[in-house]
DNA sequence: TAGATTGTTAATCGATTAACAATC
DNA sequence: TAGATTGTTAATCGATTAACAATC
């Protein structure tokens, strides 16, 4: 019944995240079936759309009746890869790693945050939420002795890149970087980047309020 | 010479920030000038879609020359909203909001953060990065006296909805919502929402570097 | 069975790319 | 002038939406 041959392509990968998010809530107020109609109405989405991308990776639902809501959540938790056990390193201990470790449920997108490394000697050797920091110097060495999936990325921009290339020569597969850098990675790498750009986000915020040259609604 | 007539599209409007950070990047290394297709090759871009980007905006360019760096920098932060003194507030000042106010360049991006706002006792009446922080409470009330554009939501997700609400009644034009929650607004109210969805991000990247069953490359 | 809703193909729409005349 | 490169229209490609037979 799978599918998954022809490439997806990564609009739909977006959404499955969203798709994942929605139905841990249905799930978790108690739903049992839903129907891409109601999902769709409840995300913005047309069915069509909802029903088309997840042709994309085979039939989840049944006809007449819809789709059950753990089913297909764990599905989609499945193909996003939610259960390999991936491992993950922070860059950088400041406010921002500080933040991502302490608040941000890796657990909960199926990874788990092994060490935490720093240039900081106040910081080295100290723990934040049970993740030892040890210092950036110990990073190559400690690459080679442990699989390590994604390096999160957290430190001035200015080091990004070298950081960037380190882990790649680690052997990571992947790299979540804060900084406000595009990194271009030592080619043939075959390493994914995936930005969170603050800014670029901020002023995609700033254009769309900005756009009405008087501010009294009436447009279209 | 302008043009800004029939709605820029979402994909459009979503680049338009590489763009300016590109140029200033070129502007900062001196670069006077550039074509559209040394650009696209810096970016990943086809020269082409460059040009209808910024046609949806009118001429930048000179035939025969390319684009002059600084210039259309200057345009695009323009059309972005930049020069607009927009203003912000952050609610939430943990980790997150915290690792914002202080390491965040909002000015780079034509923000001023004027406020902070909490709950917790232990803040209230300091100052994160000359950024006063007042208590919750006083939120409905400060928004009658200042004007403020843009709400950050780095609160927790249970009480994301509730802050977003009060904020778009004391009449913010957008939310920058880092809670990872759906915000629905009080409908018709013209409040545009920005999300950073952490999860959502990295369960993308999980995704990507999941797909390979067998983990030597041998792909294309 | 009748009703509902999917899986899946076909039609439409929009975004990207190509092409080239205009012009610096 | 000759060369370069844009502005802009046309062609292509891909993503979304519509339609409907399959089937629970």
């Amino acid at each position: 019944m799978k599918k998954e041959n022809g490439k997806v392509s990564i609009a739909v990968i977006r959404r499955l995240p969203r798709y994942y998010r929605h139905l841990s809530e249905l799930r978790q107020q108690g739903a049992v079936r839903i129907s891409s109609n109601a999902l769709g109405k409840a995300m913005g989405l047309t069915a069509s759309q909802i029903r088309q991308d997840l042709f994309c990776f085979g039939g989840f639902g049944q006809q007449g009746y819809g789709y059950n809501v753990e089913k297909l959540r764990d599905e989609i938790g499945d193909i996003l890869g939610i259960n390999r056990g991936h491992t993950a390193v922070v860059l950088g201990v400041g406010n921002l790693g500080h933040a991502l470790i302490q608040n941000f449920k890796f657990g909960n997108n199926g990874f788990r945050v092994e060490a935490a490394f720093d240039i900081d000697d106040d910081v080295i050797g100290t723990t934040v939420g049970n993740i030892p920091v040890y210092s950036i110097d110990e990073l190559d060495d400690y690459l080679v002795r442990h699989r390590v999936d994604v390096g999160v990325i957290t430190v001035p921009r200015n080091v990004a890149p070298l950081m960037a290339e380190r882990l790649v020569n680690g052997g990571v597969k992947g790299l979540w970087n804060f900084a406000n850098v595009e990194l271009k990675l030592p080619e043939a790498e075959h390493v994914v980047v995936e930005n969170v750009h603050f800014a670029d986000s901020l002023l995609t915020l700033s254009y769309m309020i900005s756009k009405p040259e008087n501010d009294d609604g009436e447009e279209e």
